[in-house]
DNA sequence: CGGCGGTTTGATTTACTTCAAGCAACGTGG
DNA sequence: CCACGTTGCTTGAAGTAAATCAAACCGCCG
């Protein structure tokens, strides 16, 4: 963990970190280089050869902290920025007439965040930090700029992009044609690989969001969500404690959902 | 394997263009030029400035038939093409474990298929065509070479990309959130928008998929489907004859999922 | 002609929602 | 410090939308 070198010293309270250099010399603390990122290999430069990961340093990211239930941005904000997570967790959502959210994705270190914004330059979703967290922010032109000289480096963007439509894909499925242990162990298994991937245990983990917010992610409510935790846990698939999960039966979570997807 | 005159320099290109005008001399027939297609403002030239769309001329887009039920492309198979459809309609879809078919999507004139490719270099859904139809097939390397060159052009691809997101994004907030007549709603005022948009009726069309096929796409079953345009019927917003539809009362379809979607 | 795929419609069942109540953890302000 | 409201979670009972099972119809094709 070589996190913590830069932002402990430094007024974390900037909204944006606009062009670093100005007055200083030396570095601006809160850039970010993704060469020296222990995230490197999940994040943006994931899959980035020879010296483009260095040329990304030169955009220079500006990184900020994002306090809990704090907005990145919202529907129909203009589209400027692509957000790679550092640490914490956020949720993506929709508003819809009712009041009520649909949530459309949680993300976690090293996942962008924001892509929905090329297509019309405008967000299509709202994103708030589930807890306290870091991020930096890619200044989508500037990006797209420096892609236009390096075929590598567009190419990235595209697998990013084509990942996320991938993603949503295997939700449709889940939305569906799965029943409510189907949803709720796929969401488990996800997330425990996504954890696992990140060097954290993939058999216990802490849930950073509410029943509710599972809930609308798959497509149903609160209580059901948390009668299926119930089931899992009288099952001894799983133990359950208010947000702290433990996985005891992997093989058994996953035969639910292998059942359905190949 | 010897023919296609035009492409002997790409031979990846083969594959699907048509070994048409074998030895002769002039241009082969089933070369697409999109400065010259009727689908240009709908398709990938869409939005492209200067002479772009001439420079995609010069990457000569094989063109082929597509018969009805016929696979263009499967899960699993090595991505290298997206394809635009000139004619016809298609669906793509993924296989479940039960044997049952999840439709992700269907696709007309205009529209790009197989972009989830781009993500592992392999196609995470199969497209069947539903009847008849025409594609044109965009290798993909070559694009992304000639987009290298040219940052307008591949903005014009991370939109194509991004707008695949934004429509999934509205897939799953109906398909997490929705009852039966929102859904079927939904998906029949996206039809007439889109038909609307290719110079089609928007009040009176005919569905190229079946009830099985609108199901899978919207989660719900046939029979459902069936139960919901015959009540549809009877509150006088739609005359229905098996695969034929006619929109009596846009406004009252409109209510239905205004209520939700803001 | 018979069989088959697609569709409609009905009867029954069920998985999930809705409504409702209670509890634990937490923060706030008197 | 305790009373209080708030938020998140669980569990139960009742209601319902949609799935399932089933039958029949139509148009089509070999």
């Amino acid at each position: 963990m070589s996190t913590a070198t830069l932002e402990a010293s430094r007024p974390s309270t900037r909204i944006f970190a606009r062009h670093a250099g100005s007055a200083s010399t030396i570095p601006a603390p809160l850039v970010t280089h993704c060469s020296k990122c222990h995230l490197r290999d999940l994040c943006l430069p994931c899959g980035m050869t020879g010296g483009d990961v260095e040329r990304l340093d030169s955009l220079m990211f500006g990184r900020r902290k994002v306090a809990a239930g704090q907005t990145l941005y919202r529907e129909g904000d203009r589209f400027q920025f692509i957000y790679a997570v550092r640490s914490g967790t956020f949720k993506s959502s929709l508003m819809l007439a009712d009041g009520r959210e649909q949530v459309g994705g949680f993300y976690m270190a090293g996942e962008l965040m924001g892509l929905d914004g090329v297509a019309h330059g405008t967000h299509a979703s709202s994103t708030i930090a589930l807890e306290d967290a870091e991020i930096c922010s890619i200044p989508y032109t500037h990006f797209t700029e420096m892609a236009a000289s390096n075929s590598g480096m567009q190419h990235v963007v595209s697998r990013l992009m084509s990942r996320e439509i991938v993603r949503e894909h295997s939700l449709m499925v889940l939305l569906g044609s799965m029943n409510a242990e189907e949803r709720l162990a796929a969401f488990l298994l996800n997330l425990s690989q996504r954890l696992k991937a990140r060097g954290y245990s993939a058999s216990e983990f802490h849930l950073r969001m509410t029943r509710a917010e599972i809930g609308s992610y798959l497509g149903m409510t609160l209580e059901t969500v948390s009668r299926t935790f119930s089931a899992f846990q009288q099952q001894r698939l799983l133990e359950v404690d208010k947000r702290h999960i433990r996985i005891i039966d992997l093989d058994g979570l996953n035969r639910f959902f292998t059942s359905r997807v190949q």
